[in-house]
DNA sequence: CAGGTAAAAGCTAAGAGTTTGCTTTAGCTC
DNA sequence: GAGCTAAAGCAAACTCTTAGCTTTTACCTG
């Protein structure tokens, strides 16, 4: 077996490496295994056996890109915290690129965990921002409550209806958790 | 410029049943444009021409196969006509066909309108059972409220973590719109 | 530290899918 | 029913994918 930092590691990081700078270079649609196998000095049947196809190895490359770099920024209040990360998640995600990155992810393989980890990173972020809260003092709703009132319906629009999204939508939902007013249905 | 009726219609009826067919023979990962040309009686060519690949043939497919069939049932109030929806809508779409279809659906030309074709679908629906229960006189949410509510976190959590998914979480989201409780977040 | 071993990569050729220019057909219009 | 145009058929060139076999690499034992 090949251990971390042996050839398997160095194929496998100069291939995502490939994936980047082509699709940088000549855009997405237009990648080929054998045009990435080429750029990162390897044999396309290297590619073909150790991703299976092209999907799954943009799969792989994309839900790298979709990893948070920071952490969620402080600003003094949860409902602020919310809404800034909420603008900027929609913001990243909503872009073309964005969009295609999350497409990406959900292509590969569906029981291995890319989509699955997509939505970790998501639940990592709100995590920080509801501890941090909690710190403070303030009442903070279940990261569940968060997933399904904010992220839930900022993808759906994205992957669904990506037109007429904007911050205002964001600052929306963030609102809807933290007001109890109701929401036209009797009970 | 060919009519419906004429020999373009005949050939995209052809050749979407050709797709239903053979993806039921043979299983959608194994389907080739070659393959589903030969059974409609078409040129590979004549595919790649109209749809461009099979991703796009795919997601066309895919949409219609996502089309409800039927009017949501009445069952006398807008809270049980919604949950009954939402166990439906929540138990075909999350088996493993479903998945595909909608994966297939999201997969082609963003701009085709694919996708958003899928969103309209549920928000007819949930539109149906929203004017029937206003007039039963009964206080209704807004269709938007429902879709960010109920249907997006159906949605994200089919397509991100198909794992631990049940007829009980569908209730839970309807019943979120009715209760008023509070998420566990001071204002 | 030399030799053995197993996993992974390289090589190559056969097979399958895709693209494209040109020709033919079908259906509309006058 | 003759002309016209969009779409389909055809066929060849091209690219991608697959698979069997060989070679290399890194690890591990003696």
């Amino acid at each position: 077996m090949v251990r971390p930092g042996g050839r398997s590691a160095r194929v496998q990081a100069g291939v995502h490496a490939a994936v980047r700078e082509l699709s940088a270079e000549v855009g997405r649609d237009a990648l080929t295994v054998p045009m990435i196998a080429q750029r990162a000095g390897v044999t396309p049947s290297t590619v073909y056996r150790r991703w299976g196809d092209l999907q799954e190895l943009l799969s792989d490359v994309a839900v790298e890109r979709l990893r948070p770099d920071t952490t969620p920024g402080d600003h003094g209040t949860l409902r602020s915290d919310l809404t800034a990360w909420a603008e900027q998640f929609l913001d990243e995600m909503s872009s073309p690129s964005g969009r295609a990155y999350i497409r990406d992810a959900l292509l590969g393989d569906p029981d291995g965990g890319n989509a699955g980890r997509c939505s970790a990173y998501a639940a990592e972020q709100i995590d920080v921002i509801l501890s941090r809260a909690a710190e403070r003092g303030e009442e903070t709703p279940a990261v569940e409550t968060v997933m399904d009132r904010v992220v839930a319906p900022l993808m759906y629009r994205i992957l669904f209806r990506p037109d007429g999204l904007d911050a205002e939508y964001a600052r929306q939902l963030v609102t809807g958790i933290f007001d109890n007013a109701g929401t036209g249905a009797a009970d």
